[in-house]
RNA sequence: GCCCCCAUCGUCUAGAGGCCUAGGACACCUCCCUUUCACGGAGGCGACAGGGGUUCGAAUCCCCUUGGGGGUACCA
């Protein structure tokens, strides 16, 4: 079984691509066969090699490794060229002289009679004489494939069933080059190229979003032109944005690169395209790796109906991803961009045991990585104090509190346990609840009333030597 | 307009005629844990679009209606 994903590099690596793609993956991996790569680059205008980096880049961060060197479609043109000369040759295509503005004129007769906008096939059955008449007139021409009417296209469509679809409602003969002067073949357009290539790729199976089954009929129709061998098709549901639609660029974030920039996690962002459109088998759950849906990926369990993108079931995917991670996992991840801040930690491995902990310390409370830029952010830099900080620090006994702790305060660094009995001397010597000298510490040291837990908090600014100056300056501010 | 497809909690879904008083996950709400916020744990709220059939029996099969989506290029 060899499967393909087919992107174009006129843009980054969409989500809904990327889902594709997972898809190609998962079936190629189930079946032992391979997942190649196609970048459909015949559009010139609005290729660009940095989408192609982009869309490289995106599927290898997903763990979506490809086999062999991706096949640049630009490089085929001659092959492409020879599929059209043959079925010039055979009777197959023709060329066409219609004008755009006459095509435009014939589309809008067609609106108006309520029809379905086609080409009339006008140029079907041209003379000699009548196609020497047009050149003779300086026009160029398309080269289009004829679609016979009366023709009905099936076929077995992996998650869809049996599918039928008339000719006739395939829009007339297609275009499938370029106009261009008649002495030569105009650059070949989509549906020929597809075919010609899947064909040259020996494609077995060919898994695209549904928004490609019509295309499907037209491209049935060339393999039985060229005499090709026809592959399996298989149409997967699309993902639709909050109103229902197919998600496009117009929505916002929907480029991979986008996701990882936000600091959602390549296992998260993959369980979650998985999850969009298949389910997995009864007693698996929803949280896996590709790896572990790729031995039970099928296609009988992808649904038929389109998805909503819903960031609340990635952010929660996500979040168990980082709350599953070791703190020296969750430190990699959150270390170039601590860097990115400009923040630096101490050298050696004292330096890498206070960045462990404090990743220990934040990892359950992030959804995303760049939670973990904010949330780290206090034990960087002076975060200053918050008002209700202020308002927690000139309340009953708070500044005394922090007077009795300060002045039992030694230099450097303090474990659990000798934190804990300096809490505690110092609450017995100034007189006040305990509880009123822990808030009043969190709001000298992080300037807010909410954080992680407080003594390891203070232990880690303590280590830093921030601990000693934050509570002095709020009791002077109090 | 025309063609095609789709239809279960707010969202993602399980369900292939009796296992369904419709199961799970996210979100939301409550409680527990916790001298904060989270995390974690335990509960709760919440759906078969409507109408006809078929059948002893329908969320499951058929038809119609309604709603939604996709396509309709000399883009891919």
């Amino acid at each position: 079984m060899r499967v393909r994903l087919a992107p174009s590099p006129t843009g980054t690596l969409h989500i809904g691509t990327a889902r594709t793609a997972v898809f190609n993956w998962l079936f190629a991996r189930r079946h032992g066969g391979s997942f190649l790569l196609r970048i459909e680059d015949t559009d010139r205008e609005r290729s660009r090699q940095d989408y192609t980096d982009n869309i490289l880049d995106g599927l290898a961060w997903l763990g979506l490794q490809w086999d062999g060197t991706p096949v640049i479609q630009s490089e085929r043109v001659e092959a492409h060229r020879a599929a059209i000369a043959q079925l010039l040759e055979s009777g197959h295509a023709y060329r066409c002289y219609a004008t755009e503005a006459e095509l435009q004129a014939m589309r809008d007769s067609q609106a108006a009679a309520q029809q379905a906008p086609r080409y009339d096939n006008r140029h079907r059955h041209l003379t000699a004489a009548q196609q020497e008449a047009f050149r003779a007139e300086g026009r160029q021409a398309t080269i289009r494939f004829r679609i016979d009417d009366d023709a009905t296209i099936g076929w077995h469509d992996l998650v869809r069933g049996e599918m039928r679809w008339s000719a006739s409602d395939l829009g007339g003969d297609m275009v499938i080059a370029r106009r261009a002067p008649t002495d030569r073949i105009g650059d070949p357009l989509y549906n020929l190229v597809v075919v010609v290539d899947d064909a040259a790729m020996a494609i077995s199976h060919v898994i695209r979003g549904e928004d490609h089954i019509a295309n499907t009929a037209k491209q049935l129709l060339l393999y039985q032109a060229l005499g090709l061998q026809a592959p399996v098709f298989a149409h997967t549901p699309l993902i639709l944005n909050r109103e229902g639609r197919k998600l496009s660029k117009r929505d916002g974030v929907t480029s991979v690169s986008d996701f990882r920039a936000q600091g959602y996690t390549a296992e998260a962002l993959a369980n979650y395209m998985t999850l969009l459109g298949w389910s997995p088998p009864e007693g698996m759950g929803e949280r896996f790796s590709l790896a572990e849906a790729a031995p039970v990926f099928d296609f009988d369990r992808v649904n038929r109906a389109g998805a909503r993108f819903d960031w609340d079931k990635l952010n929660w995917l996500n979040s168990q991803v980082l709350h599953g991670r070791s703190p020296a996992q969750l430190l990699a991840d959150l270390l170039p961009r601590w860097r990115d801040q400009g923040w630096s930690l101490v050298e050696g491995p004292a330096g890498q045991a206070w960045a462990e902990e404090l990743a220990a310390l934040l990892g359950p409370s992030l959804t995303t990585l760049a939670d973990g830029v904010e949330q780290a952010r206090p034990f960087f830099t002076d975060p200053g104090l918050g008002d209700a900080a202020l308002a927690q620090l000139r309340s009953e006994g708070a500044t005394s509190g922090l007077v009795a702790l300060l002045e039992r305060l030694p230099e450097g660094s303090l474990n659990a346990e000798e934190a804990q009995n300096l809490l505690t001397a110092a609450v017995t010597a100034a007189g006040v609840k305990k509880g009123v000298l822990m808030k009043a510490l969190r709001a000298a040291l992080l300037g807010t009333l909410q954080g992680p837990d407080l003594l390891t908090t203070w232990r880690l600014l303590q280590a830093r030597d921030q601990a000693r100056p934050r509570i002095e300056r709020a009791i002077a501010q109090a």
